[in-house]
DNA sequence: GCATGATAAATGAC
DNA sequence: GTCATTTATCATGC
């Protein structure tokens, strides 16, 4: 039985699952309307984490992956960052 | 699988002189991120196993064993480290969730 | 075939 | 020393 949790939990680790797309919906919200500094606190981790049903170190690993890709290819994602700077533009404005 | 000569990865030649020196930049060039070799994770995480803080005598000797720097065989220590801690955080996480048994 | 999440070297703050 | 991070690389999903 520990056998089993034990292999299940080693090779759960490096196998990459995506996220669903409500929890990518959540952190790119965050990401887009932090743009200026994309870096949540690590209370602000915890909630995203919540929020989005995954782990802390995730939530780390996906803004850590998000910052230098976005900057990397600001074009790429360009399209992306307008979608969510409308979406979050309701909240900002009122 | 080959083992880096230089950190510089700067070409050829010479190299011995005191790398990186800093003739100007203080650290304007981060060095490539460069996999280490089986055989150098195999070494040293044999040493980690042992111990987990490794002394400046043997990180000495690793490193020519190795052809690593010291400061990458005392970074390394020092990931190596943290990635124990995580992944005892993980396995905790993992089996407090208890999603099934 | 790239997009994406996780991990491995390397840096810097403290 | 720890630790968040940057960056490249790895491994997988699709």
């Amino acid at each position: 039985a520990v056998m089993i949790l034990r292999s299940r939990f080693l090779d759960a680790r490096r196998k990459r699952r995506n996220f669903n797309k409500q929890a990518t919906e959540i952190l790119n919200e965050y990401f887009y309307s932090h743009l200026s500094n994309p870096y949540p606190s690590e209370e602000a981790k915890e909630e995203l984490a919540k929020k989005c049903g995954i782990t802390v170190s995730q939530v780390s690993n996906w803004f850590g992956n998000k910052r230098i890709r976005y900057k990397k290819n600001i074009g790429k994602f360009q399209e992306e960052a307008n979608i969510y700077a409308a979406k979050t533009a309701v909240t900002a404005t009122n | 699988e080959e083992e880096n000569t230089n950190p510089g990865s700067s070409a050829s030649s010479s190299s011995v002189t005191k790398e990186g020196s800093k003739s100007s930049n203080s650290s304007r060039t981060r060095k490539k991120r460069c996999p280490y070799s089986k055989f150098q994770i195999r070494e040293l995480e044999r040493e980690f196993f042992f111990n987990v803080y490794i002394n400046k005598e043997k990180r000495l000797q690793l490193s020519r064993m190795l052809n690593l720097t010291d400061r990458q065989v005392k970074i390394w220590f020092q990931n190596r480290r943290m990635k124990e801690k995580k992944l005892s955080r993980d396995r905790l996480q993992y089996f407090s969730g208890n999603p099934l048994l």
